[in-house]
DNA sequence: AGATAAATTTAGATTTGTCTAAACTTTTAA
DNA sequence: TTAAAAGTTTAGACAAATCTAAATTTATCT
């Protein structure tokens, strides 16, 4: 079966969408999609034409396995390209997302397994998250959002959730990256917001929005 | 100014025209773009709405400047894609056309001048085409096709006109590649077939339609 | 020069993916 | 347990790129 563009970045954000948090909702996956809850439905119609999720008006969505397997062959894709892109060609981890995101759209069996086999099977992406193999196979790390992680526990970090421009200047600006540690010093319940500590740098606030999209190991 | 794959395919096969052919037309362009003479007319409105060709209906068109730095651009891209499918993952050179049909689409300076620098700046791709330099600059080698050639002259083959599938398989089959080196011994006036001489092997004998697509130095 | 053939363009339809605005469900909460 | 809010879907429109069929223009050939 064919797909559009389109249609494989919708698959994408769905798996994404039921991985990485807890709701899965026709408004969250407009975000993701960067477009409008009235578009979403017409194309959770087109998706599920095609058995690729299971979809009843009014009622939560689910990727079927086909619709799963589909998304993990994009998302292997663009965590290979990911991996290029910085261990071959120099790029700066900020700066590979958006790249990988029109890279992996290139529909060629044979390309991703020679990628694959030049880059030596990588496991995990630069962005920490794991490659799934050709059987659509991930490595799942349970992880859990600084949101979620305890006080006073020293921990590293294995993500990003949020990969966007903004959020990685953000993250260069701090010095936070995959391996950073992290230990969580206070939490405001006002806003979510918490006071963290790296290494031994002076403590810092993070909103709760850039918070939840910091993964460390469970 | 953004451009649709559509778009860039049309201005890559309208230079190839100019460049490869005598006659520039609807008709041909068609062919070339797999479509119907009704949807270039479209195109080339749009395109002329662009500044992309000159064009006023009826007459023959041809690329502006513009037109041309940005077909330059997608050639430079699909062939330096080729030479990276070819030296870099191992890729035969007659399977590298239609990935690099989807590669010469991705869109980022930063990626195409890195992946430019990690080969080693190449100046010719795989199928013995020149490479355009960043600034668009590409080495003019004249080149004749095997239907201009003189009879027992020994030449090189420098490049190959339609690299798709069939026509690739059919080289591979006569064993015919960037280098071989042909000498023509016969013209058959009636159908434009001709009969060459591969090294020292029995001859053989090529369509007008298959030596019109192999190119020598002239 | 006029008739026919070839090439090109227009008109109108279709598909994909999107939008806005309105209508409809479901959830929340007084 | 209803009324308001939140979320979702429908209806109708639009742009890009294509198609077929018909109309138009240019070229060719007695």
């Amino acid at each position: 079966m064919n797909f559009t563009e389109s249609e494989e970045n919708y698959l994408k954000e769905i798996y994404h969408l039921e991985t990485r948090s807890q709701r899965v909702s026709a408004t969250l996956l407009s975000e993701a999609v960067q477009t409008k809850a009235s578009s979403v439905t017409d194309m959770l119609k087109r998706l599920s034409a095609k058995k690729m999720v299971h979809y009843k008006p009014y009622q939560n969505f689910t990727l079927t396995d086909k619709g799963t397997a589909k998304a993990l062959e994009i998302i292997r894709k663009h965590r290979l390209w990911e991996y290029f892109l910085v261990s071959i060609l120099g790029f700066s981890w900020k700066d590979v997302h958006p790249v990988a995101e029109q890279l992996e759209h290139i529909s060629s069996n044979e390309l991703i397994q020679r990628l694959d086999d030049f880059l030596g099977n990588p496991a995990f992406d630069p962005h920490g998250d794991p490659i799934p193999d050709k059987n659509g196979k991930i490595e799942q790390v349970q992880q859990a959002s600084l949101l979620e992680i305890p006080l006073k526990v020293k921990k590293q970090v294995i993500a990003i959730g949020d990969q966007t421009a903004p959020m990685m200047d953000l993250l260069n600006h701090y010095q936070i990256g995959i391996g950073t540690a992290i230990t969580i010093m206070r939490r405001f319940a006002m806003d979510d917001s918490l006071q963290i500590k790296i290494g031994n740098k002076q403590p810092i606030v993070l909103s709760g929005q850039i918070a939840k999209n910091i993964y460390c190991a469970k």
